[in-house]
DNA sequence: GATTGATCCTAAAGCGCATTAGTGGGCGAC
DNA sequence: GTCGCCCACTAATGCGCTTTAGGATCAATC
């Protein structure tokens, strides 16, 4: 009877070594390609180490000093924002496409809040689990910049803007600002002069990056009916701005949603009230996805390629843990889709 | 020039046991809670551990046969359907609930397919890094649980029903069956007779099940017209099955989708064909999410709680790694939302 | 024919921890 | 007062790998 078949054995450098009839170094030498053996006994060593399907062990690697193989993620969002939210998914699988390909694992957690966020790379840092990070959703004045130069771990911060203070850390960018400056020359050449940006959460770098934008391109326009409203990017609290600007008594003709999510809800909201889009109001997802094309009408968003962001953001990380020095890279400019959500301004 | 601030030092037990004036192996009695130190040795040891912010290194640990205090998962779907999907964020969510509490690190893949899945598990297994596994998407003849019983990795089946061939793995499952019964018993009491489910990726177990359930129940009740049709989760395959099915000439009076996704895609599909909801079709959505809420009219939605699900399998999963035996487990069957997306049947 | 030098390989140490065996001192028992 | 025992602790070993320091062999050099 099979009760408990004993799990099957993992082979070792030393089962390689005793096959091959050679020491324990001459394997470590010959698997990776370090001098001091000859090509016809590496050629062997490394056909037994395929036979017996051997594979290096993290842990004994880690511990001389090779690294853990492993890079973290922590996802700090608010649980209930973590439901439908195409970004993150495609972002990861991104990633995963260049790290597999270096058999590089990804430590992935998600945590409270940024206190929480920041102990969990300390644990990670001092139990030696990881080489390196990917960080998101930076903040103005983010304390875990400071602790990972600290800590002196690797990392490379996903959508921050490049920050001088901190020049051991990779930076991977998306231009924002010229985003919404292109965005609002769109939206002005339709008619458009009250514009509500219904933003993302408060204290994210790229929220104030795109709300300080927005800011500058009403100025230079002379537009004083142009405001941003930030919000947890919840469906609820996109649906409930939406109904808010849209009771006051000059609602805007335009919005312009930090997420895919957000906005459909804010459609929902917006046709409750009676407006139509986009003959009332014209509507703009910053964010693509299957979402957008779900609801009617179709809306019009800025599209980026999310997962070739994770894939940059890997290659970066990588380069980092290879030594390469830090650089600030910047992807393309989300291009805006035009679907549609979005119409000539209705003349008042 | 703080031109390269060198990295802290990761401190050690060796400095502990230097600061506390006792020896290493008194140190590691302390801290692991094992007789041999008295206690007073033991409280010093714990301060000065405390206070050099000492943890033990992963690698270390796992080579020293402790495991890797790590949990694997994979996801093998493709990257077009990772998209807008709430119930894997959530399930990780739970799972990470769990696996936090005891500073268990999980360590996250997305794989092409099952083989690839397969190759993960192997490297694995063979590299140390994970102590169990957490698999999802089980199917009909899976070649992953004979691959976890030959390696001897402890695993929980998410989603799996119990399967006697794998005494050694837990399954963590819903009554799909039970779930689809009472469905159908609702939606025939509102007189529905010509049913469609536009069901997810054939070969997945639960897929299976449902299908199979449907069928049972269409039978017990001699219902003739009613039918599963697969898919790929995507709202695109939602959408042109929806059409299909609605322009055939006795199109069904109800619909029923595997995920909320092809929910909504399919009732953005049927009110192009001129169909409304409810009134000439209804829909219900075999997973509940903010999208549900998102979409003119509400979606009646068959709710679970995803995150407890993933909380409870990391429970199962634990309980294995200390040791337990495999259980099977069922969480709640999913409850019915009637919301507005179901009403009578048009009586033709 | 002894000296260098290269080449191919082995021995040994060390990474940070757990664990087993061993050691010394205090104490009760006879 | 000696024996033995338990307690609190230390020394030493091993996990699987990398790496440094050597050792053996052979060819080329003066």
């Amino acid at each position: 009877m099979p009760a408990k078949r004993p799990a099957a054995r993992r082979p070792t450098m030393k089962d390689i070594a005793r096959r091959a009839g050679v020491s324990e170094s001459a394997v470590s030498f010959a698997l990776n390609d370090r001098p001091g053996v000859s090509e016809i006994t590496r050629d062997r060593v490394r056909r037994v180490a395929e036979q017996l399907g051997w594979r290096p062990s993290t842990a004994a690697r880690a511990l001389s000093g090779e690294g853990a193989a492993t890079v973290g993620f922590v996802l700090a969002r608010p649980a209930h924002t973590l439901g439908v939210d195409s970004f993150f998914l495609q972002l990861v699988s991104g990633i995963q496409e260049v790290l597999a390909r270096r058999h590089l694992g990804l430590l992935f957690q998600v945590a409270q809040d940024l206190d929480d966020e920041c102990a969990v790379y300390r644990r990670w840092w001092a139990e030696h689990r990881v080489d390196g990070v990917l960080v998101v959703d930076p903040r103005t004045d983010d304390p875990r910049q400071d602790l990972l130069d600290e800590l002196g771990l690797p990392a490379v911060v996903i959508g921050g803007a490049p920050d001088e203070r901190h020049p051991a850390l990779s930076t991977v960018w998306a231009d924002d600002a010229g985003a919404m400056a292109s965005l609002v020359d769109a939206l002005h050449a339709l008619g458009h002069r009250r514009i509500v940006h219904i933003a993302g959460l408060p204290g994210l770098a790229h929220t104030e990056r795109r709300i300080r934008a927005l800011r500058a391109e009403a100025e230079r326009r002379g537009l004083t009916e142009v405001q941003s409203v930030t919000t947890d990017y919840s469906d609820a609290e996109g649906a409930a701005v939406t109904r808010r600007v849209l009771e006051a008594p000059a609602p805007p003709t335009a919005l312009i949603y930090d997420n895919d999510v957000m906005a459909v809800a804010g459609v929902a909201a917006a046709a409750e009230l009676g407006f139509s889009v986009p003959a009332d109001v014209s509507v703009v997802a910053w964010e693509d996805s299957a979402l957008c094309r779900m609801v009617k009408p179709w809306l019009s968003a800025l599209s980026r390629d999310s997962v070739a962001f994770g894939r940059t953001a890997a290659t970066e990380l990588t380069a980092l843990l290879d030594g390469g020095p830090a650089r600030r890279v910047r992807v393309p400019v989300p291009r805006l889709i035009e679907r549609d959500s979005t119409g000539a301004a209705r003349t008042a």
